[in-house]
DNA sequence: GATAACGTTCCGCTGTGAGGAACACACGTC
DNA sequence: GACGTGTGTTCCTCACAGCGGAACGTTATC
């Protein structure tokens, strides 16, 4: 119904489904959880980022995501913090991988969400492998969900510079209280197939950023890259 | 999964959720029954239509629903089949509902199920009203899913078809014994916004189809399209 | 022809999800 | 200000949907 009809309200959704207000409230709760539904200020439910994503049409993500996950496991001890590895599909990231910090609260749940690629990390550092003009392109007023002029030139600039450092920031533009390093992967052939990111409590980020997250983020990234050299999916 | 790594095998999906097999072939076939998965020969499963299909951006479809779903309901009854109710989005077409014959098995559920629109009958009349060139662009090769040779040229020539008749049929195409004959719906301007048809056994489609399917569409159509006019969503 | 790995079907027990009741909040109306 | 009606949300309990073990059919490998 979200879907199909753009927008709903819970009583909308219990009338035509024939359930409860309750039933359909909880079922409205877990879409937004898993990023299909968002709510607006007035408490009305839009189809999510996650209801935008087609079938990634790449037939290595399957090995990509193996090929990472014992670094993304190693990286998030180290830094006991969490670890995700995303590609980017369209003007959004897609989460493959995400290893949580404390192994005790939900476990490798959440992979296979999707976010705005502008907003998350590692969306950042896979769109600053772009030329402007083709982000331009991508974010541009084509459809209802364009960005606003402001929420451009925002992009543009941190865009730039994450091409001068060579590492992205998100710090609480995704979800309150967190906040997150992302660099992107490259294959042999120098262009870029993936991200890392490591995020974090927003409150310990500054800290713990130059010193122990990013060496831990850029090794693990040089990891990867070694073993995607090697291997060679092509 | 599906969505994220192209391809899936029971197995896989019982080992990456930590769940039995048996409860993932279950999960599967679920998907395959809400158009989410297909499966090939080697029962491998592949995203399914549903899975292209990203929420519609049109905020009439609402009240299109609502308009029509009285009319649906009428002849439904009146010709003892079932009536669906769709519009076109890229190269599929989506139900925005589905009037059961016998109320006795599954009520309004299937409703939101996606096909290719070169398949459904109603979809075949909504592309029927598009210029020839602008259908081969739609169907042309450049994802993975494109058309064979053989049914683009099967496609344009049903497309003539319709246009020539002004309707058009699906003979078992999206569904083993089961054929359908649809209609596109125009709006005041002459522009088609969505499609009407009537799906039945395959077996007594034929007799039925002339003496009193066809009729009963035709002015089902036209009940719709007058009720559009005066009622202007635009 | 034996073994293994797979998809599929069946069925009984149990944990999950449905929904009623109650609450919070925002409106209109008198 | 009291009342009514429409919302979204939380909580708790009981029934039944869905889990998974067992068994079967098929295909591939040795």
């Amino acid at each position: 119904m979200l879907r199909d009809y753009g927008s709903l309200r819970v009583a909308d959704a219990s009338q035509h489904l024939g359930i409860s207000r309750s039933s359909a409230h909880r079922l409205l709760q877990t879409l937004v959880f898993r990023g299909f539904a968002v709510q607006d200020e007035a408490h009305v439910y839009l189809p999510g980022p996650s209801m935008d994503a087609g079938p990634a049409r790449l037939a290595w993500t399957k090995d990509f995501r193996r090929l990472c996950q014992p670094h993304l496991e190693v990286l998030s001890r180290r830094s006991r913090e969490s670890a995700n590895l995303m590609i980017r599909v369209g003007r959004n990231v897609r989460f493959l991988v995400m290893v949580r910090a404390r192994t005790v609260d939900a476990t490798h749940d959440r992979d296979g969400v999707v976010m705005p690629a502008n907003e998350a990390s590692g969306g950042k550092a896979l769109l600053a492998e772009l030329p402007d003009d083709e982000v331009r392109a991508l974010f541009g007023t084509d459809a209802a969900s364009g960005l606003s002029d402001l929420e451009t030139t925002k992009l543009m600039t941190d865009l730039a510079a994450v091409r001068k450092h060579g590492f992205a920031l998100n710090v609480e533009e995704t979800e309150r209280g967190v906040a997150a390093v992302g660099t992107a992967i490259h294959d042999r052939w120098g262009t870029a197939v993936g991200a890392v990111s490591v995020s974090t409590r927003a409150d310990r980020f500054a800290e713990r950023l130059n010193g122990v997250l990013l060496p831990l983020l850029l090794d693990s990234r040089a990891q990867i890259e070694r073993d995607l050299a090697e291997l060679d999916l092509g």
